[in-house]
DNA sequence: ATGTCGTTTAGCAAACGA
């Protein structure tokens, strides 16, 4: 089963780009982030022309997320986080498909920091840690994924020292990534590729995809049970070369069935 | 500080978020 996670950046504008990768990638599940448009301008028609189902939380100009299946029904079982500290952004939609919950997210840039909106990220990633919890407890096997905003390490950044006050980067945005972790969670990527430099996102700005500046801030968290069915994790980068894309390129991974 | 996108509209240029 192979399970894909993309930042598309504007699913309109990004609609050549997405689906020319889904026939190409041919992922089983997907979780998509910033669709930038409101429920009724989601393209369900096209994507499902693909052989998907597919649910999605929209907003107008901002956030916005997505599931997409081919390999059976998608029961929602939520849509935003409980107590989210504002529940008119959407960034959180979770379904069970074919015996797995996948969670899919978007959370908070946060910057600038400090900030109002700093503050946001971390009350956001405060609801998500309680959330994961729950999942956990609940014994399922769970997939957390999506644009978590969050590098972990000075390995998933291009230049740590230039990022240490960034809200991606900064110290308590750190340490929540690594309490949700420590709840029991396998990091997929990281994982499978300990030691590699590896980058999901590269900025618009100063040619930074050809010179490689980049950030690694989608990610895949995995409940124990999944962690020994994990075959493979990859980015694809070609994506991100593609004209008009997005500044992220999708991730996946492959599960034993 | 700046760069570049997608999206929206007190609207076709400018603001915002990233």
């Amino acid at each position: 089963m192979k399970i894909a996670t993309y930042n598309v950046n504007g699913v309109n504008g990004r609609l050549p780009v997405l689906l020319r990768w889904l026939e190409q990638a041919q992922p089983d599940v997907v979780a998509l982030q910033e669709l930038k448009a409101p429920d009724e301008k989601f393209p369900a028609e096209p994507i499902r022309q693909l052989g998907y189902e597919v649910i999605w939380h929209g907003q107008s100009r901002w956030n916005g997320v997505a599931m997409l299946s081919r390999i059976g029904e998608i029961h929602e079982t939520r849509r935003g986080l409980p107590g989210d500290p504002d529940p008119a952004q959407s960034r959180y939609i979770e379904a069970a498909i074919n015996g797995i919950l996948f969670a899919g997210l978007y959370l908070p840039n946060g910057n600038p920091r400090p900030g109002p909106k700093f503050d946001y990220k971390l009350a956001w990633f405060e609801r998500l840690i309680e959330h994961a919890a729950q999942l956990l407890a609940s014994g399922l096997p769970v997939v957390l994924m999506g644009d978590f905003n969050v590098m972990p390490t000075e390995l998933d950044v291009y230049k740590p020292e230039r990022w240490l006050d960034d809200a991606l980067f900064a110290p308590e945005t750190r340490a929540a990534w690594f309490r949700l972790v420590e709840q029991g969670w396998t990091d997929a990527l990281r994982a499978m590729h300990p030691d590699e430099t590896i980058y999901t996102f590269w900025d618009y700005f100063r040619n930074a995809f050809a010179r490689d500046a980049g950030l690694r801030i989608d990610h895949f968290l995995l409940s124990p049970s999944l962690k020994d069915r994990l075959l493979a994790a990859e980015v694809d980068r070609e994506p991100r070369g593609w004209e008009k894309t997005s500044d992220h390129t999708p991730v996946w991974i492959e599960l034993a069935d």
